[in-house]
Order: structure tokens, then C-alpha cells, then sequence
DNA sequence: CCACGTACCTGGAACGTTCCAGAACCGACC
DNA sequence: GGTCGGTTCTGGAACGTTCCAGGTACGTGG
């Protein structure tokens, strides 16, 4: 059997007593947790085969499986994470780095991710940053700190130079499109300018020829939604018209002028620019789709929900996050070193916020 | 200085090749984390001094605090949480258990219990369980093993029989409110008959006297919204009606019958069927508020975006998720070692949903 | 000049696991 | 009966940190 090391010789006191691990009292208090040395003095077996039997390995008499289950199972033995990624250099768990926990954009991306991660035999851990930048880096830092095998950030606002110091240390995909990605990370991003050109196509099918442009953001994802609106108008013959303000709520006193001028279509930034955008269409007395088309971008809950519902951009969601996923693998795994930036392709989902141009 | 203990003894291959440490070279393969050990050997001290003055302990020199902290920057040096939790037995982390991310009342729950360990200096691990019982028992199960100091599990969905073992080895609150909850695992609900009561209160005073319940849920959420809608009807010497169906999109069909009936007000038992609720009355031509008043539970995003603005009952979400905290650190940190099972209470946001009845 | 206090620093042990080299056992074969 | 090969099992080392019981250096007062 194994020396029985003395414990407890640091300090005195020892949260909740010194109550003897097989007594199974107390519920309430969670006493000493049972380690692989507990299990292994019940089973009556070192504390090596309790090891590699709760691992599954071979080489494992079935006797001894069955009496180290046992024990096991009657201490509550859960091995400990934390001594097993130190001593294997690795956790099998990738880490979701989330800047708007309440963004079901984001929600759907970590449902990709958890699917892929969950076919490779990993476990995922999520860090919420808070739409804050700091936050973002401290729980980035956190998640490196517990030496996650790979880190997944949903997000184009994380600091440059808190990406680059993670992937020195684990790899790292951003999901979305950063501002600069740093050298060493990978990215996913789905193509904003063919979404918007898909959008721009059909409302050229229904005939509308002004169509406007509507941002709330500067942001390269709006960027590039505006790019590709702007090549697709001119690739029809037509010249690009955008409204661009600063935030939603003042869509309100815009959307007068932009009827008044003629404007049949409008192609919102996202779903929430495209809200507002039929907010104040209704408070105009403007029929949509009767006499204005609206289309959002990002296809969100919300699009499904309002009335009427809105046609928009959807991006590959999962697909995003299991793309992140290969990609992380990729690196870890296989031993990839070069970057990759993977850009997949969205798909327009008409509903009935768009109808035929008023002749 | 330290016995320079041989390195890689163990295997031969090693990730990235041997590249020394200090060259600072190729950032794209992540070579080995530099440990304290590289720290203390650039900085010309003992481990145990650079593990002082990282943590910013006393007894450490000016000038030795200043070469350490050098050369950690210079090393891109980040502590191991692995180890450092193994060593000290306690992680500085909380879990939070999320049964579905997509769900806005638990995002909320989110931001309380983040701000509320952030102030007692404790950081915030969430891991999803994806609406799936057996998955959530997983995850719980990697917290747990993770050596978290103590879980939030924000679900009524979680395995009796997982939260018990959870609860033996560290403290764990649920937010909401479980069939059965298991001993040693307190909880923190709102008060949903009270909730309920407030809503029927406000359409009583708009002068409504056909009130019905509509529920899709049997959920004792639900229940105990129902509970209060019928002590609270039967109080103002009223008869309670109850409309019950599985899903919310069977609504279509009852809204109908409901309005003929001579029912001028509806409750809903959460926002996603009210919102279905007023999405029939569209489709019947029943004005809302003018022939129908709806009220909705949960306050959820939606509540301000539909139209009409949906009157709803909001819960103190975030404060749930800092009362949470509060409750595990009473145990974690305090030894409390009894039961708690707080409520809260919630509180009615008038929209314009609801209005006089007709006369 | 020596004992002593103080400020600063050090090395070893411990945390709970996995990995590995080898020990113990056992039956079979020559 | 000894050797061999295989199966099953074991103990020590290692992972990277913190904690602690000391150690060293440097005044300072007697």
C-alpha cells in the first residue's frame, strides 16, 4: 500500500471539523472532498490502478474494477480537474470568451461551438466580458490562467494586444470580423458584403430601384454590409443612397424625409436598425410592405417576432462556431501554425416585411 | 538559488520543439507557458519571493519587486490557476449553471451574480447545459470538478439527484424554483403569486371583471402565477378562468372564443404568450388595449419591442442573481451550514397593452 | 565585540492527479 | 525446476503553485 501521508499540517482550523470522511453526515456542509488516495485505501488497491480504472484503461482485472467503482461510487469520488490538467498539461476544455451574453447572435454562435467541442471530447467553459473591454481582457486572462486547450472569442471588440498574449499561450479564434487581427489568431467571419447583396438582389426582384442604406454603426461589420449594398446597387445601374446616424432612436425623425424623397426599400445595418426603421414607419402611417420594403440583417429572434415580420440576412450561426472550433483543433491537435481567416456565406430569409415596389 | 530540476523527462515529443524560452520567437505555436520557476531565474530570486511579490505581498524589497515584476512582463509570464487552486483548495471562482443562454431572465440573473462576486473579489465560470437535463448534470459535473467555490444554477431543470452530489462537495443555490429541493441547496425565487396578483390588481382598477389566466406551461412557475391570479380574482369576489394549452401557437385558435365570451383582459403566465396573445388579437381585428387588455409575465426584451408595448411583470432579475451570491458566500465563507429559501419581489411595468375596460 | 531584532529572502513540503519503469504473480513450455 | 511472456499491479516522480519554518544580512544597543 501506499505511505500514509499526514495531513492537515498546515493550518488549524479546517472549515467544518475534521469529521471522518466515511460517516456520510452532514449534507450541508460539504467536508473533505475523498481523493484517488481515499478510494484506493477502501478498494484496497494503489492509488495508480484506482486511477487508470476510472479512466477506463486496460489492464484492469475485473475484480479490482468493480471493488474501485464501488468505493468510487460510495465516497462520492469526482477526480479533481484541477490536478489532473496540471500534471497532463492540458484540460480538454476550450474556453468561449462572450462580449453580450444577452446578444442571441452570440447565443447561437456558443451552441456551434458546444456541438463541435462536444464531438471532440471537449468540455466548453463560457466568460462573460460584458460589452466592456477591460472585463474582456481580465476574463480572457482567466479563462488562459486555467489553461483551457483553446480559446473561441465571440467578439470584435476584444483588445489587440490581450488577443495576442492568449494565443502565445493557447489557440485562439475570433469569431467575427476585429478590427486588425493580430498575427497568431484565427479568425471566422460570415461575408457581410454578400449578405447585403443578397438583399439588395431581392429587392431588385420585387423592382424597387430606391433602395437606401440604413447604419447605426461604423463598426467593420456594418462596413462591410454597406460595401456590398453599395456594389450590388451599382452593379444594377443605380446610385447607392445611405442614412447613417448615430443611434436607432433618432431613425424616428429621419424616416419622413427618406419616404418623402422617394425611397421604396430600405436595408437596415441589423434587425434592430430595421425595428426601429418599421416603428416609425407604422407611426407614419406607412404600410409595409405596401408602400415601404424593409430588410434587416442578422435574421434575430426578434425578426420572427415583430409584425410585420422581417426579412433578413441570416448568418450561419452554428456553423460559425463549429468552424471556430475546426479551426482551434486545428491548432492544437494537428499542430497548425499558419494563420487562417475563414469567411462562410449567409443566406436571406424573405418574410413579410418585403413585397413588390408600388408600381 | 533552486536545484535545477531536469525538464521532459517524460515523453519525447513536445508540442512546438524545445525553442528556448527567451527567444520571444514565433508566436504562432504557442511553446511552453514559462512558469514561476523562469521568473525566478531571470529575476535572480528564489520561486517562493516572485510568488510573494506577484501577489503583492509584504517583506518583498523595492528593488526586488521591480525585477520580478520585469521580468514576468518580459517573460509574458500568468500564473496557473490549475496549481495555485490545487495548492490553496479553493479557486476564487463561482460556477453559474445556465439552462438555456438564449433565455434574456437568465442573462439578467447573469449580470447580478457577476457584479456581486466581482465586489468579493471572486470571478464567474458559466457553463451551458443547453435546455438537456443529462447535459446540465455534466456541466455541474465539470464545475464541480473545476474546484469552483460554490454554483448558482439558474434552472428549475437540474437532476434532484446531481444538485445533492453538487451540494456535497461545495455550496449551490438554485434562482428559480425546483420541484423539490434538494436538501443542503438553497434558493432564491420571486414571488410569482404575488407577481400575478399585482397584474390582476392593475386590471381591476382599469375596471376589468373578465379576467382570464392563459397558460402554456404547468411548470410550478406557472402554478404559483396561477395561484395568485385566482386568490386574487376570487378577492375581489370574482370567479377565476384558466385558459391551459401545451403550446403557444395553439392560442390562435381559442383567441376567438375567449373574446366572444365576454373576456376583456387577459393574463399570460410569461411574455412569449402574451406576445402570441396579441399577435391573434391582430389577426381578429380586436383592438389592444381599446376591446382587450393583455398582461405579460417576465418583462422580457420583447415586452418594449412589440406593438402595443406590452404591460408585463417584471422579476428583480439581477438582484436575484446578487441575492444568489450572497447565499453562497454566506456559506462558503461565513460556514452557514442551514438551508435558506429567499423571495423576492416583483414588480408590474404598465405598457400600453392595457387600458379602461369598455364600458 | 557580541547578542539581538528586523527586514528580506530561501528551500522543502504539500496539493491530487497521471505517467512510467519496473515488480509481482501466474501459467506454460522446454 | 527454471525461464519466459504476459497480465496485473505498484511506488516514485512530476506538474506549478503556495505556505511555512527557517536562514542570512545588516544595523543597533549594551
Amino acid at each position: 500500500m501506499e505511505r500514509s501521508r499526514s495531513r492537515g499540517g498546515r493550518g488549524v482550523s479546517g472549515r467544518s471539523g475534521a469529521a471522518s470522511l466515511h460517516t456520510g453526515r452532514m449534507p450541508h456542509a460539504p467536508s473533505r472532498r475523498p481523493t484517488i488516495l481515499d478510494v484506493a485505501r477502501v478498494a484496497g488497491v494503489s492509488k495508480s490502478l484506482v486511477s487508470l480504472a476510472l479512466r477506463g484503461g486496460p489492464g484492469v482485472s475485473e475484480s479490482a474494477r468493480a471493488r474501485i467503482t464501488a468505493a468510487a461510487d460510495q465516497l462520492g469520488y469526482r477526480s479533481n480537474a484541477l490536478a489532473r490538467g496540471l500534471v497532463q498539461g492540458r484540460t480538454m476544455l476550450l474556453g468561449v470568451l462572450l462580449t453580450d451574453l444577452a446578444n442571441p447572435y452570440h447565443t447561437d454562435v456558443v451552441a456551434g461551438v458546444e456541438e463541435a467541442a462536444a464531438e471532440a471530447g471537449f468540455g466548453v467553459l463560457l466568460a462573460h466580458g460584458r460589452r466592456d473591454a477591460e472585463r474582456l481582457a481580465t476574463q480572457l486572462g482567466t479563462l488562459v490562467e486555467l489553461n483551457v486547450d483553446g480559446v473561441v472569442a465571440i467578439s470584435s471588440w476584444v483588445d489587440g494586444d490581450a488577443l495576442r498574449a492568449a494565443a502565445r499561450r493557447t489557440p485562439v479564434v475570433v469569431v467575427g470580423r476585429p478590427e486588425h487581427p493580430p498575427e497568431g489568431v484565427d479568425t471566422v467571419a460570415n461575408d457581410d458584403a454578400a449578405g447585403a447583396g443578397q438583399a439588395v438582389a431581392h429587392l431588385l426582384d420585387l423592382g424597387h430601384r430606391e433602395i437606401v442604406f440604413v447604419t447605426t454603426s461604423r463598426r467593420p461589420a456594418a462596413q462591410g454590409r454597406r460595401r456590398g449594398y453599395e456594389t450590388a446597387v451599382r452593379g444594377a445601374g443605380l446610385t447607392p443612397r445611405v442614412l447613417a446616424v448615430e443611434h436607432a432612436d433618432q431613425l424616428h425623425a429621419h424616416a419622413a424625409p427618406l419616404v418623402a424623397s422617394g425611397a421604396t426599400a430600405l436595408l437596415a445595418n441589423n434587425d434592430l436598425t430595421a425595428v426601429a426603421l418599421l416603428d416609425a414607419a407604422h407611426d407614419l402611417g406607412v404600410p409595409v410592405p405596401g408602400r415601404l420594403s424593409v430588410v434587416g440583417y442578422d435574421n434575430s429572434t426578434v425578426a420572427a417576432l415583430v409584425r410585420p415580420r422581417l426579412t433578413s440576412v441570416d448568418q450561419p450561426r452554428p456553423e460559425l462556431g463549429r468552424t471556430a472550433v475546426r479551426l482551434l483543433l486545428e491548432r492544437a491537435v494537428d499542430g497548425r501554425t499558419a494563420d487562417r481567416h475563414e469567411v462562410l456565406r449567409p443566406r436571406l430569409v424573405p418574410r413579410t416585411s418585403t413585397g413588390p415596389a408600388r408600381p
